[in-house]
DNA sequence: TTGTATGCGTTATCAT
DNA sequence: ATGATAACGCATACAA
């Protein structure tokens, strides 16, 4: 007894296999009841169930969206990325659940360099990439065109980068930031520290960091270098901030800290814990993300909130929808504060 | 200009396209120097890159791992056990960053019915599904015996359960869980309580909930009933746990409590330092899995280390290593527990 | 060392 | 409404 295929359910059923293929694509669209229940009937008995392999072939779409992870810091695997760095781990699980509902599988990679990436997206004669960088979107989608593939590019990042792919979803960083800071001042600071990874290699760390330097100069504030701390986005990262944190608070007056990332807060959180501080009594922590963590840390973090599920979820929708006719298009998605218990009025006390 | 395929090739090289093929496959092993350099120069130059879907068609093996995760509570979408629940996160990033060494896929369904999970699993011909589930297993396997198709079932759970599968990757929970309970008991502690998930569905807390019960007759210590707080496993439930603790605490001398999974220690975390309650001074806790959040809780978390990630690239040696000829083996990894600053001397203060 | 013939399971094209 | 034939891209027995 082998491998039930649709011939099987032919001889079954009495037909040929190709009326089986069309009845189980509903093509044609009319089939005598008759050969419907048949079939059915046959299905049913044997124990029928498609082979995705063979059907990719045959439809020549392979029903799998890939994922190209940024470059991870030290290791070449992806993976480290996933447990180091909750956004990406979110971002993953959304796209999954998403493509879930198309039927769809999902892949991932990390981004070694674009030739390898390159093969790897045309081994899989993938539906759709998702991007965290928008210039590897360029070659694909030339190479894609060369050898008349069809394959949508969406990216994940700056909108200002939007050009290089087919679509992108993007969040209004500016107004991110921009939120976070007037919060703070409006809760009276005055000095306040940024704390974000390299903005020279990473566009998104850049527009933020821009966006930070604007909201300070329009509050009036003083916004000098010193009070940019930069570190690798990690909790590592985020703990050695808080050390340099601990300084500024000391010698600079700075009471409060807007992050890029909910992660680098979680790490300034350990380390200002640790050493006795207060949060937000000592000082007042804004995120930006809201992962799960946000709400896991004590006190909970006050946080950009970019609904990362949703995001993830709007690619696959885009990448799907290219399939359905409809044009792909770019979205910037809303971002908003969410109110938590890491910042508080200033006090002087300081 | 079409996809370049191995014919493609061949034309290019004045070769049969099966040559290539086997050039490509390192059959028969010898080539003439000429038809090799010729066959190298053609892939190059037309940019050939083999086609998955075809290959596993071909070759009658998918190169792909399945994961069916636990029902989810609520949802149906694993996607939300995959946010909820931090260990499935990390073992499946460590599943996948293994199964990227092998070059074989992953992917992931949630358990709905046996009917559907089967379905899923013929219609991947998945070389292997990695199940927390033992008793699906067992029509898993008699199902692709009947079909006559090599699928390996990895079991990941108690071993006691593992006659259903062909391996399983088991951890030693009752040492876990004593070597807790011994520790809170060598520091003085004497009212140990223990929070859990449900113990009637999940084989796992049972045999933790049983290994909590055996310690403490051990030890000497009560171990009634009224020390056991069960919810659901994530933040929510701990959380509804810590209110409960706060009242074992005042009214039954209850200094410690273990915890069957880091994420039930957060959701405690988050009440006891709401209420004000100092950890580990006015309670010891402890964890079990060692998961990233374990080290982003302050103060740190002591908790039983299973190497989540190590026992997810087990799984897939197991299923790759079958297709080379080795036979399964199950595995009992073994357990940890890791000192951190959650657990302190009792102190009479209480 | 290389090639011929056949098969993997499904879908597409074009008849009937 | 149903079917014959070819195609998808690759791999394997077997032959030469």
């Amino acid at each position: 007894m082998k491998r039930v295929t649709i011939k099987d359910i032919a001889r079954e059923a009495g037909t040929s296999y190709v009326t089986v293929s069309h009845y189980l694509n509903k093509r044609g669209e009319k089939f005598s009841l008759e050969t419907a229940a048949r079939i059915e009937a046959a299905i049913k008995k044997l124990g029928y169930i498609p082979n995705r392999a063979a059907r990719k072939l045959a439809r020549r779409r392979s029903y799998t969206i890939g994922i190209v992870l940024p470059p991870a810091p030290e290791d070449i695997l992806p993976a480290s990325l996933l447990r180091d760095n909750p956004f990406y781990n979110e971002f993953v699980a959304g796209v999954q659940a998403r493509a879930w509902e198309y039927d769809t599988d999902v892949v991932l990679t990390g981004y070694e360099n674009d030739e390898k990436v390159l093969e790897w997206v045309l081994s899989y004669q993938l539906d759709g990439v998702i991007l965290f960088s928008a210039e590897m979107g360029k070659k694909i989608r030339e190479e894609a065109k060369r050898k008349r593939l069809e394959l949508q590019t969406v990216f994940i990042g700056l909108d200002v980068l939007t050009d290089f792919v087919d679509a992108s979803v993007t969040i209004d960083e500016v107004s991110g930031i921009g939120q976070a800071v007037s919060h703070l001042v409006g809760l009276g600071h005055r000095r306040i520290a940024l704390a974000t990874g390299d903005y020279h290699t990473s566009p998104v760390n850049a527009a933020r960091y821009a966006a930070y330097k604007q909201a300070l100069t329009e509050a009036n504030l003083f916004g000098g270098e010193e009070l940019v701390l930069v570190d690798e986005v990690s909790l590592e990262g985020g703990k050695r901030i808080g050390e340099r944190l601990l300084r500024l608070m000391k010698n600079h007056g700075v009471s409060a800290v807007v992050c890029v990332a909910d992660i680098l807060a979680a790490g300034i959180y350990k380390t200002l814990l640790r050493v006795g501080k207060r949060i937000p009594e000592d000082i007042s922590i804004t995120g930006f993300d809201d992962l799960f963590i946000a709400t896991l840390l004590e006190p909970e973090l006050t946080t950009v909130k970019q609904d990362v599920v949703r995001r993830a979820a709007l690619c696959v929708d885009l990448i799907e929808g290219a399939y359905q006719g409809k044009t792909l298009q770019s979205f910037q998605m809303p971002v908003e504060l969410v109110l938590r218990h890491s910042t508080a009025p200033y006090k002087h006390s300081h």
